[in-house]
DNA sequence: TAATACCCGACTAAAATGCTTGGTTATTTA
DNA sequence: TAAATAACCAAGCATTTTAGTCGGGTATTA
């Protein structure tokens, strides 16, 4: 496990994806321009993701990328273990000098802690950081409602707080 | 939140230092040959664990790290951070182009993203690495009698399962 | 006073990173 | 059918980061 700005550009890029995967295939110039992201760097990352299963592609005008599933079912981890292609943690893993002794102690316990990290981020998908997103949405029009007082009397427009 | 080598050696150096805490001050040279990291390196991450309290020191002969307090009060959130200096995230905190826009997705959600993890890292203390450890070493020690058919009559020397 | 071991700064080779350039190919639309 | 679109692909490249070295200190102990 390994996080970098590349994890953070392709987490970013596929939140992209899931939040405008209703429109239908997402184009990696749109992305490039709303996420400022450069396009031929996008190219790379959406190539290992592709090769990872995680988007489907459309070529051809009106073509792009969508979510290979729905963003319930992408996890972080996959994202970033898909575009950052795992360092060899264990380069002694046979070695004569790594028998036993305390010099394997530090394979053993980054690759236990990669492990749990990699846990955690496993178990959080795409769905719960567009979810965030939304509700941060959400809250900023609600104060800005309140700011500039334009709120209108009609208070439908507003979501009950059980849902937020 | 950054995760590399670097945060590996410094967990796995404090690890190390957690170990032998019983026995006084631990010299750097000491925790080079053990843990085969270049001497050097290790001064470079000393001086930023001790910069960040992580450790006290100890010089002249006989001297050395130790932890400045309990191995369970020392998380790896911590150490990571300590050797990490944190990557500013948010270099577009204030620009024109990153007002309330889709833009700032990427600053935001990866903060977020970093913040969960920084909370998990945050969660895992020394103690429990070091017990994972002495787990192992425990559970290598009984293989080694079973297998090698040298296991003594006398029982008392293996600890009853609940201390495991 | 000699040995130990922390302290400190500058430097560097190698690797990784983020990005560019310059294409090709498949698909759609005019 | 031609033009536009957008995925696909490979090579290269400037910068940054990484992991590490080198060559000095300075405090403490024996």
């Amino acid at each position: 496990m390994k996080l970098t700005a590349r994890g953070r550009y392709a987490v970013t890029a596929m939140v992209d994806l899931a939040m405008h995967e209703h429109e239908g295939p997402t184009s990696l110039s749109d992305i490039s321009d709303r996420q400022t992201i450069s396009l031929s760097y996008l190219e790379q990352l959406f190539a290992k993701l592709k090769k990872s299963n995680l988007v489907d592609s459309v070529r051809g005008p009106g073509g792009g990328y969508q979510l290979s599933r729905s963003c319930r079912e992408i996890f972080i981890a996959d994202i970033v273990d898909s575009v950052n292609e795992q360092v060899d943690a264990t380069r002694c893993a046979g070695k004569a000098d790594c028998q036993g002794g305390e010099t394997c102690l530090t394979h053993e316990l980054w690759s236990d802690l990669s492990e749990q990290i990699h846990n955690f981020l496993s178990g959080v998908d795409l769905a719960s950081l567009v979810g965030k997103r939304e509700i941060q949405k959400i809250a900023k029009r609600q104060s800005a409602f309140q700011d500039t007082s334009l709120r209108s009397p009609d208070k439908s427009t507003l979501l009950p707080a059980t849902q937020i």
